[in-house]
RNA sequence: GGGCGCGUAGCUCAGUGGAAGAGCACCCGCCUUACAAGCGGGGGGUCGUUGGUUCGAACCCAACCGUGCCCACCA
């Protein structure tokens, strides 16, 4: 893709050169490593300040690494930078995986297409078979797109995991034991009859599928009632039949038994607050172990739970139907009850909400199950308090009401998961029925009929203790004491629920009321250029890996920086990073020219007195840009950061202040050049520092380069100097570039090559305050002095270009007439109109009564401004005949 | 079914009461000595629709249309 790099050549000024070709590989490479071996990632203890800490995501979300980790890793990376050059001590949690299904799920995947499932393997094959694969694949794209320390400490983590169970995880777990939070029960869980786990209700996901509604009658004669169902197969599980209390219709036959059809078991009907009259014919069948409402409604009358279906979905009682998958139990059973008569009614296609196993699509089956949950409500309202109270606050803040809907309407929550991989249940079952929990440094019954629970935690829980079992707790460690809670977490809104609000829950119970973090910035999901959500089967999938291969890693985090407003997506394409790969070059070729005209950072800077418009114009420009960019690093608006420096960058120094530097830099005045090059080496120096945190590779080699300095990672961030905002320097440059702007759009228009020099002869620019910038104006639009002698210039076009400049050149031959009368008639016919607007506002009594004196004002000078370039423009016109 | 967003240039998005903006894409001209991964110039939008509030609306209010996300146990 890209030429290896020329040999470095030795600057005209002897300072260090850098190679003619941007080549990001080699730079982020040797940055990478020169940060690593000077030991730049360890916190500093030097700093007064309050310590800043960055909350890192588990990368367990969807089992592998992926863009969108690399734009938590951008965000993160950028925040925690420029706190560092504030002189902050920051602290990056590391990112260790941890207990996670979908880690599974790969290597799942893995077996399948080996023909195997894990059941094949046995438990400790298959968690062998994980290390494997994490191994192989962890951790590239943390260290790859920030090369922050190699915060991936696989070692560890197979400690923390070879010990069963974290000394974190265990603690929690017994102290919510024993605090009356964990609790077993068997209740209605969503289990996945694919994956053979329970399911939490976040791994449930809801969609509008097709189905059938039937119509049964219970009983016969005037005891008979029909009750409508989905699920026709489940009337084997029947335990009753609820009507609502105050239905007259069915007032008589509360108390009365039915038969149930194709079984002959007779159940009672009762009268239940949760069936709704409206619905159906207002009666409803009670499948306590097989519905979560009619387990709530079997809790309530005492009913039996009978389970009619294994953990596979197949039917389990009566002859007939016995060995039936679900779906097939179905169609026979509905056979078998119109064979019998007993089908009122059939709806079909019917459309209602069926829950999906999120990983494999499978259709949940509620089933009655012996499972560990969480009683949420104390933690939950917790967890709601701290960002009512303002302890915590969510950016952007439309995203509180989502928080708060979670939080405060959370159900119990199931943390077994029937999996192999993860942090065991610390519990033990003795042969008495004895139910042990053990806690850290404390010892496992043994001995015979004693066996651990076989389930393990679900991988949320052991996520929920990342900012503080990160930090050493439950030991009461110097870091821990230091950095929590922690000041910033940095993550997707899609985890607002599954993560979030579970860190905030054990937090505050852990930590003794403390948050685990002062503010909540959320990102949005990484998309494609259509906006489209990257999926697999739409093939808009990006592999940051292979941006960074191509485009370098600071071209990959620019794009995404550059997308990543708070609670806004982030759409990234192909095009958008090589502009970024563009920006990255544009920057390299600015400190070349700087470099190459000694640009210099010795000395002071010289006092505003002494230095040109052009040099006051661009520092003021400099204090502007620092100051925006605080302000909306403090926001988290990191999108507007980057458009911020890339206008600034490109627009105003490339394009406008390097280009002005030129008629200094190749004068004669040497005391001049001096002050020059210090202030284009002052100006570049604060942007590459400003850069940085964005793109810290090329900065950092453009930047020691630059200064001889070791590393702009321990650069102090720039402040903003009010002396140096100049109003009157950036007004003179506004019209000078005007009147450049003016020219080069005549000689775009009359077709005069860029490389042709024109003669041309200026007035009026003493009006125009740039009577000392004659010579810029004229390298900039390329305009050449007339020979006095040679006696010989004919003006053969003059242009008025506002703010009271005139210009004659001698293109040395007929102007394009017709060209030149489109322009002007273009130009008259907008301040026509914009002229014609300020008139009818002003004069509307309404508007100037009631509009504050300083907008009527603006509209007056706005009118002179159009009625004095109108004038200008005709009798421009009149003269062209 | 409930809730929250969003609809501005071909695409992706800023702008949230006082002159319609950016990046990319597009058109024209250029190898001008930091940079063709570039330089200069240019075209392009009745700001979803309809009402309302206001001297003034892309911006505030209402309704509608379109679209996205989250939540949900109506069998």
């Amino acid at each position: 893709m890209t030429d290896t790099p020329r040999t470095s050549e030795a600057t005209p000024s002897g300072a260090p050169a850098l190679s003619a070709q941007y080549a990001p590989g080699d730079v982020e490479q040797r940055r990478y490593e020169q940060w690593v071996a000077d030991g730049l990632f360890q916190a500093d203890a030097k700093s007064d300040r309050p310590p800043f800490t960055i909350v890192l995501p588990p990368p367990n979300v969807t089992g592998s690494l992926h863009i969108g980790h690399a734009l938590d890793h951008t965000v993160q990376d950028s925040l925690a930078r420029r706190r560092r050059m504030q002189g902050y001590e920051t602290l990056w949690l590391p990112g260790m995986d941890h207990a996670g299904i979908a880690t599974q799920n790969v290597v799942e995947r893995q077996l399948a297409g080996e023909g195997l499932s894990r059941h094949d393997l046995g438990r400790e094959a298959f968690v062998e078979r994980v290390w494997q694969w994490k191994a192989e694949s962890g951790g590239k794209i943390l260290g790859q797109m920030t090369r922050l320390g190699d915060s991936v400490d696989w070692s560890r983590e197979r400690f923390t995991m070879d010990e069963g169970l974290s000394r974190a995880v265990l603690t929690i777990f017994k102290r919510l034991f024993e605090d009356d939070l964990i609790y077993r029960a068997e209740r209605i869980i969503n289990w996945c009859p694919r994956c053979l786990t329970a399911l939490s209700d976040i791994e449930v996901e809801h969609s509008d599928d097709e189905g059938e509604l039937v119509s049964i009658r219970y009983g016969d004669g005037d005891g008979a009632i029909v009750v409508a169902t989905t699920r026709a197969e489940t009337m084997l599980g029947d335990t009753a039949v609820a009507v609502h209390p105050d239905d007259e219709r069915y007032r008589h036959l509360v108390g009365t038994e039915v038969e149930l059809p194709l079984t002959g078991r007779r159940i009672p009907i009762v009268a239940d607050e949760h069936v709704d009259p409206a619905f159906g014919t207002g009666a409803v069948k009670v499948t306590p172990a097989h519905d979560p409402n009619d387990f709530e409604i079997g809790q309530r009358h005492g009913l039996p739970n009978l389970t009619i279906m294994d953990d596979h979905g197949v039917i389990t009682v009566h002859g007939p139907f016995l060995g039936l998958d679900r779906f097939e139990a179905r169609p026979a059973i509905v056979a078998a009850l119109r064979a019998d008569g007993r089908i009122v009614a059939e709806k079909r296609p019917y459309l209602h909400a069926v829950g999906h196993c999120q990983r494999c699509s499978t259709t949940v089956e509620p089933r009655l199950s012996l499972q560990w949950f969480v009683r949420t409500g104390p933690l939950a309202k917790a967890a709601g308090d701290a960002v009512r109270d303002g302890r915590v606050r969510v950016e952007p803040q439309e995203l509180t009401k989502r928080y708060f809907g979670w939080v405060d309407n959370m159900h119990d929550w199931c943390i077994s998961r029937q999996l192999w991989w993860g942090h065991r249940i610390p519990v033990w079952y003795g042969p008495e029925g004895e139910v042990v929990c053990v806690g850290p440094d404390e010892q496992a019954p043994t001995g015979p009929g004693w066996t651990q629970d076989p389930d393990v935690l679900d991988t949320w829980f052991s996520s929920a203790l990342w900012p503080f079992s990160t930090l050493g707790w439950p030991d009461e460690t110097a870091d821990l004491a230091k950095f929590y809670p922690t000041s910033v977490l940095v993550t997707g809104y899609d985890i607002l629920f599954f993560w979030v609000a579970r860190m905030m829950m054990f937090g505050l119970y852990a930590m003794d009321g403390r948050q685990p973090f002062d503010v909540i910035m959320l990102h949005g999901m990484v998309r494609d250029q259509y906006g489209k959500k990257m999926s697999k089967s739409f093939g808009n999938v990006v592999d940051p890996l292979d941006w960074i291969e191509r485009f370098g890693a600071d071209a990959t985090r620019f794009t995404l920086a550059r997308g990543a407003n708070p609670g806004a997506d982030v759409p990234v394409s192909e095009d958008w990073v090589q502009g970024a790969r563009n920006f990255c070059n544009k920057l390299w070729n600015a400190t070349r020219y700087g470099l190459g005209n000694g640009a210099t950072l010795d000395g002071e800077l010289p006092p505003q007195e002494q230095l040109t418009t052009v040099d006051r114009w661009v520092l003021s420009r400099l204090q502007h840009v620092i100051g925006e960019v605080d302000e909306q690093f403090e926001a988290f608006e990191l999108a507007k950061v980057c458009d911020t420096l890339y206008h600034f960058a490109w627009d105003d120094v490339c394009d406008w202040y390097l280009e002005l530097t030129k008629p200094v830099l190749n004068g004669d005045d040497e005391a001049a050049k001096d002050r020059t090059r210090r202030v284009l080496g002052h100006v570049l120096d604060r942007l590459l520092r400003l850069l940085h945190p964005i793109m810290p590779f090329v900065t950092e080699e453009l930047w020691t380069t630059l200064t001889g300095e070791r590393t702009v990672v321990r650069a102090a961030w720039p402040a903003a100097d009010a002396a140096r905002i100049d109003d009157a320097a950036e007004a003179e440059l506004a019209n000078l570039q005007r009147v450049v702007t003016e020219v080069r759009r005549f000689r775009a228009d009359q077709g005069v090559k860029p490389s042709q020099r024109v003669v041309a002869r200026l007035d009026g620019l003493a009006g125009a305050g740039l009577t000392a910038h004659e010579g810029l104006i004229r390298s900039l639009a390329r305009l050449d002095v007339e020979e006095a002698a040679s006696g010989d210039f004919a003006a053969t076009a003059k242009l008025a270009v506002g703010v009271g400049v005139t210009v004659e050149l001698d293109t040395r031959g007929a102007i394009d007439v017709a060209a030149e009368r489109a322009r002007l008639t273009k130009d008259q016919a907008a301040a026509e109109k914009e002229a014609a607007q300020c008139r009818a506002k002003l004069g509307n009594p309404a508007f100037t009564d009631k509009a504050p004196e300083p907008v009527v004002a603006k509209i007056r000078q706005r009118l002179e401004a159009a009625e004095a370039d109108l004038a200008r423009i005709t009798s421009q016109l009149e003269a062209l005949s």
